[in-house]
DNA sequence: TTGCCTCGAGATCA
DNA sequence: CTCGAGGCAA
């Protein structure tokens, strides 16, 4: 039986654990000792299970025993953005005469409301991976990684295990997402090495690597820790500028790292930058340069986003860490349109936490002019640029070494190359495997057709036993013809074919991207869907016509045209048609039939679901015959209600309508 | 490009 | 149980 002595005795107990657990983990300032802790924790611990109640802000809810299954998806509420990057100070001020103008613009818009000249906060940049969390009613209710910026994977059970990260907040009046970096420190780094088994080689992977562990223990004892920095998206509070955000951010005892410095002028940067730069090794985490931001809120608003970065943030990255090494060979890959790279082998290093052994040298051109083409054998310093892909730099000293010979066949085909600037080119489009394969490759990729499990190692296997020599074929393909494969069971075979079989009903910008037009991104590819609407139009389309579109030059234009005269790329896409692939558009969605389950209904949405936009929701829905409306009422049909459904769950619930809560059972819905 | 995790396949052992 | 492919993040 629960008593009332119990249930406050409980809830005293969560409050100390919580205090405590505030004071050791976020501000580093335990006031007793780890037994006195334990021994509070075990009395909580004894009562949730005599009592056999468990509140949601309990510290014993920090590591869950079930391991998951895998991960769901999270759509954020705010969309999380990467940052503009600035190398050096030259490209600090670039930066800030963009903003200055941006600024300057805006204010001979709006005469009377002008901004204020900006005044500047510098932030470390935390080298970890970023995390989101939502809080609901002051409850931790989910977290989730970055992903796309738009939707992410939950990580809730995995990132309540980071014990500066408070289960509750006091703040109660909203939903607010909050950003930070979940990072793991380099003290708990070597201390987890010293008994691990496995050590792990550096602490933003190790970090990453937790949170991505089926199993909330194993995370836990990978004791990660997290900054917090933003507050993305939030109900019933503003800010008017970066240090109310970061007030309430500590209000709510988040973890805030110290190092903030405001500043009304960039030059006051400098020396800190440079000083910063240096002190980094003495940090116990990694960062990898700082974060510069306006303070004025309203100047934030004003200037809004660019496609991917605020206009109004800049990160600042340090020097990147060099090393040299031993220029070992230089071979040449054909890629999927053709073009033949220099892919440099290296003798493996140690640069920043990893072991590179593989450079890109980009082209001829750069191999010239790093005055590399007599290098192979001799010293070469390297660097990881972008955080990422490791570069060649240059020789370390004057020795010749023996000489890069520049190819002048394919080193596939055997075919004459062809240059065209920097680059050459293999144009044995139907007859060189690598083309083919890399072609595959793309079709099938996430952005492509999303055929899930399925990448160049399975393209080659296709290509290779099953003849699968150009995108059509893959529609071929049976499970017997799969199952004889090797490293292909009934299970993968299986998979393979569902995932094949659910490409056939992509959005049509996917499919043009997916065949590999030349000069056509992702972003042409939705261009040209956008505004044909069918695939029979666009291959139609005459250059004069294209030309007119956004961002499509004759160039791209041409490209285009005569991608689609040619014969064998008619002959593949008639095949794909044949098998089935029926690439959506709206059109075909909005030749609504009546006998549609959904059509005439009157249809509210509520709440954010896992993937699906509530624009694009109301596009499907409406393509259906389905009429979205803003308010419950008597008159309506279905509530679609996502998480962090409000008020409209509540009267839908009263008024006795159907509501759904799985996104799957919307989108079946909606195939009828 | 690399590191980390997961999953399925195939080998090994009971 | 071990291995390698696939997916994710930076």
């Amino acid at each position: 039986m629960l008593t009332n002595q119990d249930q406050q005795r409980m809830e005293q107990l969560i409050a100390e654990l919580n205090e405590h657990n505030y004071r050791y983990y976020t501000l580093d300032t335990p006031e007793i000792s780890d037994a006195e802790y334990d021994r509070l924790y075990d009395e909580l611990v004894s009562l949730e299970t005599t009592l056999g109640v468990v509140l949601p802000s309990s510290p014993t809810q920090r590591v869950g025993h079930t391991i998951l299954s895998g991960f769901e998806q999270h759509r954020h509420l705010a969309r999380l953005w990467s940052l503009d990057k600035a190398q050096n100070l030259e490209q600090l001020y670039a930066w800030e005469a963009r903003l200055k103008r941006a600024i300057s613009d805006y204010n001979a818009k709006n005469p009377s409301t002008p901004l204020p000249d900006p005044t500047y906060v510098m932030e470390l940049k935390f080298d970890g991976l970023t995390l989101n969390l939502t809080y609901e009613q002051g409850q931790l209710i989910q977290a989730a990684t970055r992903g796309n910026g738009t939707v992410g994977e939950s990580i809730l059970a995995q990132v309540k295990t980071i014990n500066s990260i408070p289960l509750s907040i006091d703040y109660t009046d909203g939903v607010i997402e909050v950003q930070g970096e979940g990072i793991m420190t380099l003290s708990s780094l070597a201390r987890y090495n010293e008994t691990a088994e496995e050590p792990l080689k550096n602490a933003r992977n190790a970090a990453a690597g937790a949170l991505r562990n089926l199993n909330p223990a194993v995370t836990a004892s990978r004791k990660l820790d997290a900054f917090i920095y933003n507050v993305g998206y939030a109900e019933g509070v503003t800010f008017d500028n970066h240090k109310q955000l970061q007030q309430f951010l500590k209000d709510n005892r988040f973890k805030v790292n110290p190092y903030i410095i405001y500043a009304d002028d960039l030059k006051q940067f400098e020396d800190e930058l440079i000083a910063l730069a240096e002190r980094r090794n003495e940090l116990d985490f990694l960062i990898d340069g700082a974060v510069i931001k306006v303070q004025d809120m309203r100047t934030r608003e004003a200037l809004g986003y660019t496609d991917k970065f605020p206009r109004w943030a800049v990160a600042f990255k340090f020097e990147a860490e060099e090393a040299e090494t031993t220029l070992l060979s230089v071979s040449w890959e054909v890629g999927r349109t053709g073009k033949i790279t220099p892919v440099a082998k290296v003798e493996a290093v140690e640069l920043a936490g990893v072991t590179v052994q593989n450079c890109t040298l980009n082209n001829m051109g750069d191999i010239e002019r790093k005055n590399l083409k007599f290098a192979l054998g001799t010293l070469v310093a390297i660097r990881r640029s972008n955080d990422v892909i490791p570069e060649i730099l240059g020789k370390v000293d004057e020795e010749l070494g023996e000489e890069i010979v520049f190819p002048d066949k394919c080193p596939s085909c055997g075919s004459e190359l062809e240059q065209r600037g920097a680059h050459l080119f293999c144009n044995n489009k139907l007859g060189c495997e690598p083309q083919m394969i890399g072609r595959i490759t793309h079709f099938a990729a996430r952005d492509a057709m999303d055929i899930e499990s399925f990448s160049i190692m399975t393209a080659e296997q296709l290509y290779r036993e099953c003849g699968v020599k150009d995108p059509a074929d893959l529609y071929k393909l049976t499970f017997d013809d799969l199952i004889k494969l090797e490293r292909f069971g009934q299970k993968k075979a299986q998979k393979l074919l569902d995932a094949i079989e659910h490409s056939k009903t992509r959005e049509l910008s996917s499919f043009l991207f997916a065949l590999g037009i030349p000069n056509t991104g992702k972003t042409t590819a939705k261009t040209l869907a956008d505004h044909y609407n069918s695939l029979d139009a666009v291959m139609q389309a005459t250059t004069d016509e294209l030309v007119q579109l956004q961002d499509i030059g004759l160039i791209v234009a041409e490209s285009i045209v005569s991608f689609f005269n040619d014969p064998d790329v008619q002959q593949s896409v008639a095949a794909m048609l044949e098998a089935g692939v029926a690439p959506q558009t709206e059109q075909i969605a909005t030749v609504a039939s009546e006998d549609h389950p959904l059509f005439g209904k009157t249809i509210v949405i509520t709440g954010t679901l896992p993937t699906l936009g509530r624009d694009e929701l109301t596009k499907m829905l409406e393509a259906c015959g389905a009429k979205v409306t803003g308010s419950v009422s008597k008159k309506t049909d279905l509530v679609i209600a996502g998480e962090k459904a409000g008020s409209k769950l509540t009267k839908a619930q009263q008024l006795g309508i159907t509501i759904i809560e799985d996104e799957a059972q919307v989108l079946q819905m909606i195939e009828g």
